[in-house]
DNA sequence: CCCTGATTCGC
DNA sequence: GCGAATCAGG
């Protein structure tokens, strides 16, 4: 993927607003946050709220890279995401609608600082969407969850928990706090 | 560990 | 010009 003019507007548009160079990265697709943040400091439009004096520092040289010439991707990493459209639906989990009812309480449990917006999320962060997805307030957990693992652990044990079970869990705890 | 931006330098 | 590798820090 190259730089287009669009691209780079959108860009722009994106550093100045105070979006990440990952979340940019992931945004545009097709670059990764080093391109994002290479692409920043070539545009001039680098210390964008706090650079006080990075004074000098000893930059080590990169290791030879010799290899492939051509090839710019050895490793390419992951598709990332083409738009957040792609991203919306990998993280609409089937067992929402399940038991939606009891999802609700949890919404009051996630730190403020812990939520993720559907521009934060990771690999490694816990995709339980929560509250309404068309209101204003509609977030995901967050926390963090094992790689290859969609939810935190909390979240893991609401999901895969047969219905029985955890109406069971339900009563224990009620009966507890009482 | 997760993440952030900054910098260097081979391509 | 581009961006991976690396550094330095939160």
């Amino acid at each position: 993927m190259s730089w287009t003019n669009e691209r780079v507007e959108l860009l722009k548009k994106l550093w100045t607003e105070g979006h990440s160079a990952s979340q940019i990265a992931g945004e545009l697709g097709g670059v990764t946050r080093n391109a994002v943040i290479g692409k920043v400091h070539r545009l001039g439009l680098s210390g964008r709220a706090k650079t006080p004096a990075p004074a000098s520092k000893p930059r080590r040289s990169r290791t030879t890279t010799a290899s492939t010439s051509s090839s710019s991707r050895p490793s390419a990493p992951q598709p990332q995401t083409q738009g957040a459209t792609a991203l919306k639906m990998e993280t609409a989990p089937a067992p929402v609608a399940q038991i939606k009812p009891e999802a609700e309480p949890i919404a009051e449990l996630v730190p403020i600082s812990e939520r993720a917006s559907i521009l934060t999320l990771t690999e490694r962060t816990c995709k339980w969407p929560i509250g309404d997805p068309s209101s204003d307030d509609f977030y995901f957990c967050g926390r963090s969850s094992d790689a290859g693992v969609p939810y935190c652990a909390h979240h893991c044990k609401i999901a895969y928990q047969p219905v029985s079970d955890r109406r069971r869990d339900r009563k224990a705890v009620t009966a507890r706090a009482s």
